[in-house]
DNA sequence: ACAATATCCGTAAGGGCTTACATTTCTTCC
DNA sequence: GGAAGAAATGTAAGCCCTTACGGATATTGT
């Protein structure tokens, strides 16, 4: 039985299409979310990577609708939603309704949430500047990632492989 | 309250480190994953994308226990054992103890497997040509990945960030 | 003014991976 | 030849996102 060692694994993938480009790219994200989630640990912190995004920009921004943290951060209201029940859980976060439109909760940071978001500023600032330095280090990879959404919102996976099919 | 429209969306997301790599990431893949599966749900056939691994590995080189499924495709052993369970379900695969060592199971096509990667192949292979013509489009940001995967083996994000800190 | 529709948000369920832990079966080494 | 450790696999639970659906509130058209 031949050896099938991460050397050939590599050639393995390069050579198979999407489905290799797409677990390697879970398998990066996984890679660097975990280990921004250590960070917290090793420091002692309450804090999660994913809830990062509505808290940082809450904190940079301001109070904000669900709507908006989504659309500003390219998830889904449901994902914004859930990370508000931790953060709320956390004590980090409040929400009332929106006066002016009833359907509305605007978030906003508690004192609590407001004291953590300075603490951990440093630690942001750390993680920004690994992210560049690595990014640096391999050569502007985050162009290429760029250019690879551009080139998707052209024309899908799928149309590209329907057409090729004919 | 200020517009957050997705171009200040990557402002902002381009300014904020790991967060923004891993989240961009992880939605690329998802992108690509689920553009996969809507071709074989198109074509009419049963078959998920989550299963393209194991199973093409199968019918490319023939049995092969779960572990060196696992190594060979760089996902944990959990992850073959539910994707074998899900192909045994869908009949196109059975297994076996190893008769040299019983702790191994050995997977295998079935007859129907064979034939179903028959008939997947011509889609498989325009999936990886749309892959190439993406990533070309994209002027080889799958070279990035590669960088960005050895300088994360050099030193990891946490690594760096607590280079950083002190 | 009021029905029809659209919008905002929430809950439930699921997808695809992971880690943690349990089980079974080698392998080693006295 | 038996105990101790290593290795292959399985199960359970969790993570972080998603889609599907439902309830409450605004908006629009007549």
């Amino acid at each position: 039985m031949a050896e099938l060692a991460p050397p050939d694994f590599r050639l393995y993938t390069s050579r198979s299409g999407p489905a290799a480009i797409g677990g390697r790219l879970r398998r990066l994200s996984e890679r660097i979310d975990r280990d921004a989630g250590k960070l917290y640990a090793e420091l002692g912190v309450r804090f999660e990577q994913r809830w990062f995004g509505v808290f940082n920009l809450l904190d940079l921004h301001g109070p904000l609708p669900v709507g908006e943290l989504a659309a500003a951060l390219g998830v889904s209201h449901v994902s914004v939603s859930q990370v508000r029940q931790a953060l709320a859980d956390a004590g980090l976060i409040t929400w009332e309704r929106d006066a002016r439109d009833g359907r509305s909760r605007v978030l906003r940071l508690t004192g609590e949430g407001a004291e953590l978001a300075a603490r951990l500023a440093p630690v942001w600032r750390a993680l920004a500047a690994a992210a560049v330095d690595l990014n640096a280090e391999a050569d502007d990879a985050l162009a290429g990632l760029e250019r690879l959404e551009t080139a998707l919102d052209r024309a899908s996976i799928l149309e590209r492989a329907k057409r090729l099919l004919e």
